[in-house]
DNA sequence: AAAATATAACTAATAACATTAGTTTTCCTG
DNA sequence: CAGGAAAACTAATGTTATTAGTTATATTTT
């Protein structure tokens, strides 16, 4: 065979993502990875650390992935037309790699401190967003944790197949957030 | 030792639950669970369908609780009382229960007939208390899946820490419904 | 009360997986 | 071109779920 085929941490995990992706959380094996890579389940701990450890980098690179598809959606864009844009991009972004936004919120090691720093660009992204309603510093926390509730609330929900009735999910979410931000002075303190 | 130990479906699916409310999700192996129960491992077959059946009767036994504590918790109120009480009977559950409730959204049989029968009596409840803000019937169901995503989405990112900051969760998930209920014309048709 | 039956436990065995230890091969460097 | 570091390998272990086949017990029937 082909010793020295090449691997490296960053082939690894877009082989996962790819897999996580494909099949869910629960497909990424070890063994399942290294079939795909051509190589032996042993030689990926030259590379990673177990599957806990690769478990914690998709999380990682998930929340790259997120904070770009939230990031890029609401750019340039004001008040309610930005929050409505980045839902959509989270929305988007869940649908589409559903795999991998799951493993965002499943990492084992949640100590880690890349992970906490990627969560961390998430919620600052969100705050920004909600940053024009001038809702002061703990109304603007609460408004968060809210905002984020409601796009996490909807794409696990959308994922695990809740919203059995075929509605179009857009408009369900458009409305939530409109909804949101139209009592949004409830925050406000 | 002790044949015929008097096992039974039941008292399997609640040791079960225990471990999961310990442990998490993943603490439930049948290993584990036998070893709980003073039994081997092969003589759960005799009670229940494998994990993946154990997993569905969780699952089914979590929406009943779930139920149960959103229901005893907007008894007897009405309007945004009842909304908001039912919201924090839904935390609560998710917080006292976490590997159950966590259960109730990782079926692996989604086709299952009781499940699907709990999850519509759960989705009733949460209809039955927007019933008075007169939506309409699209809008009814936009608001419903809004309302459980905004309880879902809290219970969730709690259970995963993603609300790291110390700050009075009940007051968020209040100020959030609020807001929701305030801005709920946003619905009507 | 004794025999027959159904059931629930068991042991044994297999397959998939993660992981560790130790070995060989290959690439790069000096 | 030789030597060493790194990356692949094989072999082995332990955990888990699951199936097959066996034994023991409780219940039912005669």
């Amino acid at each position: 065979m082909s010793p020295r085929v090449g691997l490296g941490s960053n082939k690894i995990v877009m082989a996962a993502a790819e897999i996580a992706d494909e099949q869910g959380m629960e497909g990424v094996t070890l063994a399942a990875l290294a079939a795909r890579l051509g190589v032996r389940p042993p030689s990926l701990y030259n590379h990673i650390d177990g599957l806990a450890g690769l478990r914690t980098q998709l999380a990682v690179h998930g929340l790259k992935q997120l904070y770009e598809a939230m990031s890029s959606a609401s750019q340039g864009l004001s008040g309610s037309d930005a929050v409505l844009a980045m839902g959509k991009g989270y929305a988007a972004f869940a649908k589409q790699h559903p795999g991998l936004y799951e493993m965002t919120l499943q990492a084992p090691d949640a100590d880690n401190a890349e992970l906490i720093e990627e969560g961390d660009r998430v919620l600052k992204l969100i705050t920004c967003v909600l940053e024009p309603y001038r809702l002061g510093e703990q109304g603007e926390l609460h408004a968060v944790r809210g905002l984020r509730s409601i796009l996490h609330g909807f794409a696990s929900l959308e994922q695990k197949g809740g919203f059995s009735i075929s509605l179009d999910l857009n408009v369900s979410l458009s409305a939530t957030i409109h909804a949101f931000l139209a009592g949004i002075d409830q925050f406000r303190e």
